[in-house]
DNA sequence: CGTGTAAGGAATTCTGACACG
DNA sequence: CGTGTAAGGAATTCTGACACG
């Protein structure tokens, strides 16, 4: 399940790259952490790197501004999806200490 | 079994980053390719290009020189093994056709 | 609001060569 | 053989600003 393997989040594509996979300009992909829509890590020399993940985020972005939606909208959205998953996981790992606790039943309060 | 969302392949990694991941310096990450042990692709501009599988590839290689092995031994491995794979789809691709004329069996050329 | 662009500078990368061994 | 380095140049990236709207 958690795959270690997985290179989707690691920050490694500079802005050319990610300017060439996505379509979008430069300028475009600065803006977008400006709006605090993408956070790149930095080289110590100061050059933006991303992600893959990041790169499909920009992807779904590019689509929303398109449709018009703002980007203060879009921020709005990522958060308000940011705090469901944070529920999420709260609750499984509330349910794993239970399980832990208590055994492992098929209760109507176990899934 | 294709997972076509892989990033692992995707050249999209400058050499100063590939660098960092690897420990390796720049110089020795050029002369491996002249050694024709690695190939990165290139930006329009002339920048290499890497994947993941080449930085681990890379490591791999850091370690056979490390053990001593010289860049045209490690040359000559990786073709054996390229080969083998080779036959080994190509093995797989002609028991593919024979199953589909023939149907599937489990019979002991099927596996 | 979102994006293009020119500006100046700094970081990044490139190649070919000399050096050591 | 494998790697470090200085050299000169080209490509890449950065920031802050003006422009349009």
């Amino acid at each position: 399940m958690a795959d270690e393997t997985t290179y989707k989040d690691k920050k490694v594509i500079t802005i050319g790259i990610v300017s060439e996979l996505t379509g979008l300009s430069e300028r475009q992909i600065r803006y977008y952490e400006e709006r605090k829509l993408i956070f790149p890590e930095r080289t110590p020399g100061g050059s933006r790197k991303y992600s893959f993940a990041d790169v499909e985020l920009l992807m779904e972005i590019a689509n929303k501004i398109e449709d018009g939606v703002q980007t203060h909208e879009i921020r709005k959205e990522m958060i308000r999806a940011q705090n469901n998953l944070n529920k999420e996981v709260k609750r499984k790992m509330i349910q794993g200490q239970l399980n832990a606790q208590f055994g492992i039943r098929n209760g109507p309060f176990s899934k």
